[in-house]
DNA sequence: TCGATCGTTTAGAATATTGTAAACGAATCG
DNA sequence: CGATTCGTTTACAATATTCTAAACGATCGA
């Protein structure tokens, strides 16, 4: 009955591959995750090439990012010289140091360039000017309506 | 002093580009719908294409996809057999009718996937088995948490 | 110190995405 | 009706992404 087993747990890591493919990204990414999320122990890179059936040079970049992301996590067992990755099983967590630094940053992005872009136009006064103005004093708006969402603490308890 | 406008408003242009590559999606989808919202009329497939420095054929495939998502509208002008493209204003249906559908269709798609999974070892008794069960419980968790998220009311009003 | 192991880097192959020109069908107008 | 305009489709070129094998440096143990 192991066959079920393996089906069950491969269908999900297709899935995950699947998931962040249609979000743009390499799907290694939902596919290492989900691997180790439905593993009992923290895996090294050599076994989790060797379940994915990619190269461990894929494996090793994937997992530094996957790392810097906070959605997997590297462990050490003594004696042992080789490092072992386990999923981030907080989901909080890896929301706060994955996602929304993300998202901010691209928030604030957004926002220098509306400024940017505010200054250019600093001193026109014609039609267009006023129109522009306009559009990007409204694009603001919502901007930091976005903002005000992620740090409302409604939302953040919800998450 | 129309340059300084014209720079305004490109660098807009690119800032929205690079934000949907970010996401990993065709910059041309930022370009396009920054150019229709930053723009005081509905602009004509040849207009787009002219203005963003590509070729109709893009312009046409890239278009529908916005319009599909709620991003951007059609309209006639009579007595013009060409139609115009003009940016949904209202943020709320661009949430409702773009993204939130297309999150709701993920979401959907991964409470199927987590159920088959549960059916596939659904008779199994081992320790793998019961550890997965645990794990796809958990997930199914996570899940249907981002799923009351989304349909909570104090979230749609902020939206 | 030598050989083995481990993780990373790199050069380039394989693949997927994106963009174009040209062909096309439909609608419009003289 | 032709001729023209408009939007779409298609075949293919250009580009970007993803993956691998091989080389590499570091570390450990014999």
């Amino acid at each position: 009955m192991g066959t079920n087993i393996d089906n069950a747990r491969w269908e999900m890591i297709e899935a995950g591959g699947r998931t962040c493919q249609s979000f743009g990204l390499n799907p290694l990414f939902g596919q290492m995750y989900m691997l180790l999320y439905l593993s009992r122990e923290p895996l090294c890179l050599d076994q989790l090439a060797e379940r994915l059936g990619v190269s461990k040079a894929s494996i090793s970049i994937v997992s530094r990012q996957l790392e810097s992301w906070g959605a997997i996590r590297r462990v050490w067992k003594r004696g042992d010289r080789r490092y072992f990755f386990e999923a981030e099983m907080e989901i909080r967590r890896l929301i706060e140091r994955g996602l929304l630094p993300s998202i901010i940053k691209k928030l604030d992005s957004a926002r220098h360039q509306i400024e940017r872009s505010l200054s250019l136009i600093d001193e026109a006064d014609s039609e267009d000017a006023k129109l522009l103005r306009d559009r990007l004093a409204d694009a603001e708006r919502r901007r930091a309506r976005l903002e005000s969402l992620i740090d409302n603490p409604i939302v953040r308890k919800l998450l």
